[in-house]
DNA sequence: CTGAAAGCGCTTACAG
DNA sequence: CTGAAAGCGCTTACAG
């Protein structure tokens, strides 16, 4: 009952042990049937005695198998946001490479329901040996996950969650916990006594719109629960593929008679506001969006913007692709769903999370 | 003039180009020098054309090279603390054992300064490639410094900052800049006017506090730069070896006629405040500290802390490891001065902060 | 100064 | 069902 010599042996010496040839005690190892039971048997108690743990440099040297992850993510082109995941995906990318993982990424446009369909198609007809996408067009997403589910290539989700998947993780934030939080922060920032709060709710015609949903859900349902601020919250649905719209939907709150004491922005189009705001000279109103974006960033520092909630975008891409690099090849179990923290972010500690760095 | 056929060249290649054994061909990668220097730059000439990377598998399989990292630490049955960088510490050591390498920890006593000379010179016997510690003895520490500049040991501080060394890297907090940062949170949730803000400084007689001056001073700085805020600032140095003492100063403070309106504990004790507060039913004090105890987080959930700080020691421990295995086995560059990012965690956003992964 | 050979711990045909 | 051999891309003596 010796613990542990282990961490040293090899095949050789279960081969010798078991006085068979190392090629069996591979087979026993990857369960190839070609093994008589007795054999079999005799060799997995001497695997068990050893504690055998196999040497990963020398299987990855040694094997053939090439890795393929397929990544789908929405065009960062019209909207930086998508650099963030993309960025820890390639890092991530990196690192495995020498695993024999390559990653290969397409992207679609965030407003065109049918890019996300074809390129999700082109993905799947590849044959990759992982899936990670972010799955925001509700019905076609489904789609794409019953084809996946067929081919039982094994897929994650990030950014957006959809339930009942047999996906096997998914990365991103909980939406509705971080309106939630931002509606914590507003009522730290007004005073008490009776205020006009707006959501504004940013985003084109076309795309899909759920996120913005979710968290506008938190933000009211923390107001709603009776804190001591008495605040009354207006929901704005603005269509910002034309800027003239936002700013009139501004010019026309800014001057009615319910004036806003703050504004949460429920996603990473602050800016738009942020400039609203510097361009009409607006101080005192508390400003509360999302998002790391440089335009966010610099609204920040100068203080027109006081909170950015932020949810680690890139390491949800970089730990996307290690969930598949831990089922692919280590055989590591992975957790299903992996919450980003939900960042923080103020003037004061801004500069700690510019740079993303593994 | 090929761009990268690159990434399956391997030193056989460059071997038969350049007419030379494998064996030459790894004398010049590796600076050996009993190459001549014609065969050198020959073979030089054609690793640079064909875009040569090292596999570094095959590199790690066949060395029988090991690396040893050394790590001194706090004990952390004194202080909870100090299990959260040695926890990043070991999932370090997980990763990269497969690439020859061994961690080897030990502690010393925070509060003892002969057993951190004691430890530090154990370690710098047992001649390991790279060392990690926390420097909290100044004096002491430059001892340790100067065996390992005279050792060329490529030593890594973590918790703490000394200048002006040849250390391969820091990872830690800005302790001036999140004490600055929780005094913009204490002043977003105090009301204008006068207040009185105290600032503990708990520690036993014994230990280091420099951190904790460091709190206190950006803490201050806040506030002296004039806020909307007229806030009096008071600072208390409170013994806690015994409880006692920081009960009667907690006492007398609120038995005073300068009640205070917020309390910054200026380390991760702010627990022991909060069971103060508990205890004598002291609501409406706002109460900011340090770090994700488990003590701290119920408290914080409780709603009697109203935000922690939080430095991410488990990242900080395992990036301090994988900063010696860029060096020592990489062979990559690493920056030098690694800020943690500076969280500030409220009871809405916790629940994302508590398991440490990586 | 240089080359040929063995070996790191596995996988992968191939032969029986 | 099983074994012997070659090979993954390097490093490391050893011989010349």
């Amino acid at each position: 009952m010796k613990k542990e010599a282990a961490a040293k042996i090899g095949i050789k010496d279960i081969a010798k042990q078991a006085n068979v040839s190392i090629g069996t005690v591979d087979r026993v190892l990857h369960n190839r049937s070609e093994v008589s039971n007795t054999t079999r048997e005799q060799v997995l108690k001497i695997i068990n005695e050893l504690g055998y743990t196999p040497n990963l440099l020398a299987k990855s040297l040694a094997s053939k198998i090439k890795y393929t992850i397929a990544v789908l993510i929405p065009d960062p082109t019209n909207n930086t946001y998508w650099e963030k995941p993309l960025e820890g995906i390639k890092a991530a990318a990196r690192e495995i490479k020498k695993f024999n993982f390559e990653i290969q990424i397409a992207t679609f446009d965030y407003s065109n329901e049918n890019s996300f369909i074809e390129k999700a198609n082109e993905i799947l007809e590849s044959n990759p040996n992982g899936f990670i996408f972010a799955p925001v067009f509700f019905e076609s997403s489904l789609k794409v996950i019953e084809k996946c589910d067929q081919m039982e290539l094994p897929y994650v989700f990030f950014d957006v969650f959809i339930e009942n998947c047999k996906n096997l993780a998914y990365f991103g934030q909980n939406s509705v916990q971080s309106g939630y939080l931002a509606a914590s922060l507003m009522s730290y920032s007004i005073d008490k006594g009776t205020n006009h709060i707006y959501i504004v709710k940013p985003h084109n015609p076309s795309a899909p719109v759920y996120h913005l949903s979710l968290r506008e859900n938190g933000f009211i349902s923390y107001f709603s629960q009776g804190t001591t601020n008495q605040a009354t919250i207006h929901t704005m649905d603005v269509d910002v593929s034309s800027p003239s719209i936002l700013v009139e939907s501004l010019d026309a709150i800014f001057s009615s008679d319910q004036k806003p004491r703050g504004i949460f922005v429920a996603n990473s189009r602050v800016h738009l506001v942020a400039q609203y705001f510097e361009k009409n000279k607006i101080g005192n109103v508390v400003l509360i969006g999302y998002d790391l974006l440089h335009e966010n960033i610099e609204y920040l520092e100068k203080g027109i913007i006081q909170f950015l909630i932020c949810q680690k975008p890139e390491e949800q891409g970089y730990k996307s692709v290690f969930s598949l690099y831990n089922h692919l090849f280590l055989k590591k179990p992975v957790d299903k769903v992996n919450y980003s923290p939900i960042d923080i972010i103020m003037k004061e500690n801004i500069e700690y999370y510019k740079n993303f760095k593994i």
